[in-house]
RNA sequence: GUGGCUGUAGCUCACCAGGUAGAGCACCGGAUUGUGACUCCGGAGGUAGCGGGUUCAAGACCCGUCAGCCACCCCA
């Protein structure tokens, strides 16, 4: 007999945590919702090519981390490392970038790392982008969003931001060069990593972890020297709107992105509850990703939450959601059962925001109760012998001392209406 | 992909100079016949991740493998 297990970095989210998802989920709407962001689904399979293109061949996520297979027509395929690419293929594609589009997705994503706390091989983003605005009005929009689900949250004190400015394209080819040519000559004091990329993305180095390798970089030329006005410009505009938000960050000048599309703004939160994967949140701009793609010249930003890393940093923080129902049905016997199946239909029509859990497979009262007690719910609701007879249902409280109060089978609609109205006005 | 730590009942862990495993919690049943939580009593549950080796004998030692964790790396 073999057992199975899930393949590594693949993880079951269990009943014990759902709840605490599903109230995260809910949370993430409403915060969306009211700022304007509509949903949009996209497949999680799409061509290798895309994610080359926009993420850059020479990243580490296209070059050793993608799940990329030939299909039986012999394509390569790729599950999805990050949401981006596809939402940008889906706005090209349809054509929604001729207005203004304010999009958000949530699902999973896949990237072939070794597991680490924070860190899976499937893993879910939710992923927010914003078409056809240029100003900095929308990076701020962004980023207010995302602190607003962090209150909302409750997750808000534990995380930072780090903000830059990385320029355009031309700025940072110009960075570039004079990046290159400066740590070129002390490229005997640079950490293996870093003497790589030197020759393939040499601005990843700027967020090297050596000690060594930053300080060298202390005397490195300077990101922030080489953008041009406008873009400078831009970036004091955010700060200050930032400012006027009461939002505090950290502008970060060794603060660059991993994926080629990004441009001008770049913002991060990170938390220090979560070890070495404490990003739980970044993004930026990505101006010339819709044109790569064929789509009308069209200026985007946007970002992605790391779904598990704020799931982990609200358990750090004792956030806990627990879901039980409000009524646990007790039922003496066959005949009790028959007498409450008719009438438990009609409460579930009349109340549908009422959990009602009715106990299977019999079992004495005894033994009834104690499901109901561990259940977590309110009330027993008792159909026993007497009760039957009587038309009448006896209602016991679970988590108070109250009495617990034998009424007419006909007043409970009455009866549950006012609890409702009550636990609803908590 | 690199280095390190760990892997014993559902969960958290213990034991042991190497001699065929225990606790707490959870679970099931009972403590006068229609009522949970607290208490008491009883019960079930593991061939010690998996494979190989050393040994008279291994969960304990060695090797491999799988998985988790930590750091690097990577990013969310």
């Amino acid at each position: 007999m073999t057992t199975y297990r899930a393949i590594r970095g693949m993880v079951d989210i269990l009943p014990d945590d759902t709840p605490l998802w599903q109230s995260m989920e809910t949370a993430a709407l409403e915060v969306l919702s009211s700022y304007g962001y509509a949903e949009i689904r996209l497949p999680i399979i799409e061509s290798t090519d895309l994610f080359a293109r926009s993420i850059g061949e020479v990243t580490d996520i296209v070059e050793k981390e993608m799940y990329s297979f030939a299909d039986r027509n012999d394509d390569s395929m790729t599950l999805r490392p990050e949401g981006t690419a596809g939402c940008v293929r889906a706005m090209v594609q349809h054509n929604l970038a001729l207005t203004t589009q304010r999009l958000w997705y949530m699902g999973p994503m896949f990237r072939y790392e070794r597991p680490q706390k924070g860190r899976q091989r499937q893993f879910h983003q939710l992923g927010v982008e914003a078409f056809g605005v240029a100003t900095p009005d929308q990076d701020v929009e962004l980023i207010a969003l995302s602190r607003q689900l962090w209150r909302r949250l409750g997750v808000d004190d534990a995380l930072q931001l780090e903000v830059n400015s990385i320029g355009s394209a031309a700025d940072r080819a110009r960075y570039r060069e004079a990046l290159v040519d400066y740590l070129s000559g002390h490229r005997d004091q640079l950490d293996a990593d870093s003497q790589r990329r030197l020759d393939t993305n040499p601005l990843r180095i700027l967020d090297s972890k050596s000690p060594e390798t930053q300080a060298l970089l202390e005397s490195a030329p300077v990101l922030s020297e080489y953008l041009d006005t406008e873009t400078q410009a831009e970036f004091a505009a955010l700060l200050s709107q930032l400012d006027l938000l009461g939002i505090t960050y950290a502008v970060n000048p060794r603060l660059v992105r991993g994926l080629d599309y990004y441009n001008k703004t770049v913002f991060e939160w990170t938390t220090d509850r979560l070890g070495a994967q404490s990003t739980v949140c970044g993004g930026g701009r990505y101006d010339t990703l819709v044109a790569t793609f064929g789509g009308k010249d069209t200026p985007a930003a946007g970002f992605a939450v790391g779904l598990e890393r704020l799931i982990l940093l609200m358990q750090s923080l004792d956030i806990t959601v627990t879901a039980p129902a409000d009524l646990y049905v007790v039922t003496a016997d066959a005949n009790a059962y028959r007498h409450s199946l008719p009438r438990l239909d009609a409460l579930r029509r009349q109340f549908p925001d009422l959990d009602i859990v009715q106990h299977l497979g019999g079992g004495s009262f005894k033994s009834q109760f104690k499901r109901a007690d561990k259940s977590g719910a309110t009330w027993a609701l008792i159909y026993g012998e007497a009760e039957v007879s009587a038309s009448q249902v006896t209602l016991k409280p679970l988590r108070t001392d109250a009495e617990q109060q034998t009424i007419a089978d006909g007043e409970l609609e009455t009866f549950l209406a006012g609890y409702l109205a009550e636990a609803h006005s908590v």
